[in-house]
DNA sequence: GCCAACGTTGGC
DNA sequence: GCCAACGTTGGC
């Protein structure tokens, strides 16, 4: 079982809209940044849990939990000219993008602030955290989940 | 809104 | 292949 954090921008699609959708699925799409392309495509897997985490936002930080229910596929805005991630050079015989889909598990009490998170002395190797972090995708190790969760999750 | 950090593009 | 210019991300 793999662990996972996907960025996404509450006013866009947050947490409330994740739960708020048919069978509570939405298909992660209209990532455009190769690295995070990679872990969609070739690593994330169907069973997965995923933090969704809250970016450029009043309170930024880890908001709810989701799990993968549909592995990778190609992601059908790149080929959508009306779409705002239609990427003209992608083909359909050569999809550049992919995207998976997620549901709905939980919602946090409380967000969980990225102030807290980077105070956390054993959360030190998460992209996240790092200096000038863009990753959309990024992988979540197990303890890192663990202590990750028991945070965001405990009521206080 | 500001600005640092980063990824991508394109000329050479 | 280098690297400057540019656009985007994202915290504050």
């Amino acid at each position: 079982m793999g662990y996972w954090l996907f960025k996404s921008e509450p006013d866009t699609f947050g947490i409330d809209d994740l739960a708020g959708r048919p069978n509570k699925t939405e298909p992660w799409d209209g990532v455009r940044n190769y690295q995070a392309r990679n872990f969609l495509r070739d690593k994330v897997k169907q069973g997965d849990k995923v933090f969704i985490y809250h970016s450029s936002c009043k309170h930024v930080g880890i908001a709810g939990v989701a799990r993968v229910s549909r592995e990778a596929y190609a992601d059908p805005t790149q080929f959508n000219p009306e779409s705002h991630y239609y990427d003209p050079k992608s083909t359909e015989d050569n999809p550049r993008w992919y995207c998976v889909d997620v549901t709905f598990v939980e919602k946090c009490p409380d967000i969980l602030p990225l102030s807290v998170i980077k105070a956390l002395p054993s959360i030190t190797d998460l992209p996240l955290v790092k200096k000038g972090n863009r990753l959309s995708i990024m992988p979540v190790e197990k303890q890192e989940w663990d202590l990750l969760y028991q945070a965001a999750m405990a009521a206080d």
